[in-house]
DNA sequence: ACCCGAATTGAACGTAGCTTCAATGTCAAG
DNA sequence: CTTGACATTGAAGCTACGTTCAATTCGGGT
């Protein structure tokens, strides 16, 4: 009775084959990111894919259904490493709520910096994207707003959220200020880089929205 | 000796010219905005816009440079729009400062809502438009700032501002939280509208932001 | 009616780019 | 060496789309 599992070698033969998809498919998402932040996607041909990671055009195909896989995986991919850097930050941060913010918000940016056009790929008309990559796309975003919404409910439990202040807005305003800056540094004086642009922030939003409205009585 | 401006009837004849330029220009770049809406920037071909116009594709290129000139041209003119709301809404907003800031903030909101996909064609890789475009663009934008730029100095000289907060970040945070509403309004719930959003806003940033730090010794 | 300048048309050209698939290559086992 | 499974290739198929321009239409003047 032949073992549909196909015993010891078939096994091998699929982690053979698990090992090398997963090579490729790094591969390929490292020359996708390259292209893109180069070039825009615009940049990203499949063509230029191909030749970037040094294979054939066909065999993307064998791992991603599509460009717009591929485009998809980048951001996933991006999502994530924005995740890890601002759980890294948050955790180095110490215990003043402020502070960990602000090192959260610094990663989120410094993260972006690092990618700019590739993080700006959710910034598409949705349009241009099927239904399942708009979720996947959102979902990934998601995702990165996970860490901060926690500091900034450990804020707002210990009363230090100003009167009025949503702590889903702070993190909502947190996470768009942190993404576009790399669409719109040229606002920005020449040498303003993504540090000032971070400690400007945190003094115009972090630091107001976290400091707690006095009581009325103080006024007098 | 002939005019060589060809007297009144020559003066006619550009008149009716112009008349008719404005016209067809508008006629396209209205086709133009409702295209886009609808269906983004891709679903904006050449064919699209001559058939949603009326007129003929090569027709649009007596008035049009190409695409590209269609799109800066539409996005000009949302910005155009914008300040105008802009400007009306601030002039009707009385003396206070938060209150002017708030309803400057509300009317850009309700301008980028009413166009949506529109008001996100300066979100595209700038990979994909030439430098004189980008350049369009941007300088549009920078024209949107102006009317908020104006009342958070008057907001700074009457001490309004916490402690830290640039001026300068500030106008850019509101101008860019307005823009991305657009974008990302998939974020908020089910019923949650751009006035909802323009009110957590104001209580999120701009109030925490004008509501000037107490001096150290309210403390003790 | 004819002429002329301006306006308008839309088929066709040319290009870019996504995807496919027949052909070929590689590797391991017998 | 042969065979079979899997991997890989890249020219070509196909589609979309921006732009052009020869042909036609329109309107006004004589």
């Amino acid at each position: 009775m032949p073992d549909p599992a196909g015993g010891p070698e078939e096994q091998v033969r699929r982690d053979i084959r698990d090992v090398r998809a997963r090579w490729r498919t790094r591969q390929v998402l490292d020359a996708a990111v390259r292209l893109i932040n180069s070039g825009g996607l615009h940049g990203m041909s499949m063509q230029a894919l191909a030749k970037e990671a040094r294979i054939s055009v066909g065999l993307i195909y064998s791992y991603f259904g599509g460009k717009e896989d591929v485009v998809v995986a980048v951001v996933a991919d991006l999502a994530e490493q924005i995740r890890r850097e601002v759980d890294t930050r948050i955790a180095g941060a110490g215990d003043d709520p402020v502070e960990r913010l602000a090192a959260g918000f610094a990663g989120y940016c410094i993260a972006m910096d690092a990618h700019r056009n590739a993080g700006l790929l959710t910034y598409r008309q949705s349009a241009e994207l099927g239904a399942a990559a708009r979720e996947r796309l959102k979902e990934a975003e998601r995702q990165t707003f996970v860490p901060l919404t926690a500091v900034v409910a450990d804020a707002a439990r210990a009363g230090l959220l100003a009167d009025g202040v949503s702590p889903e807005m702070l993190v909502f305003d947190l996470t768009v200020l942190a993404q576009v800056w790399a669409l719109k540094h040229w606002h920005f004086p020449e040498g303003y880089g993504v540090e000032d642009f971070v400690a400007d922030q945190v003094a115009t939003l972090v630091r107001p929205a976290l400091t707690p409205t006095p009581p009325k009585g103080n006024r007098t």
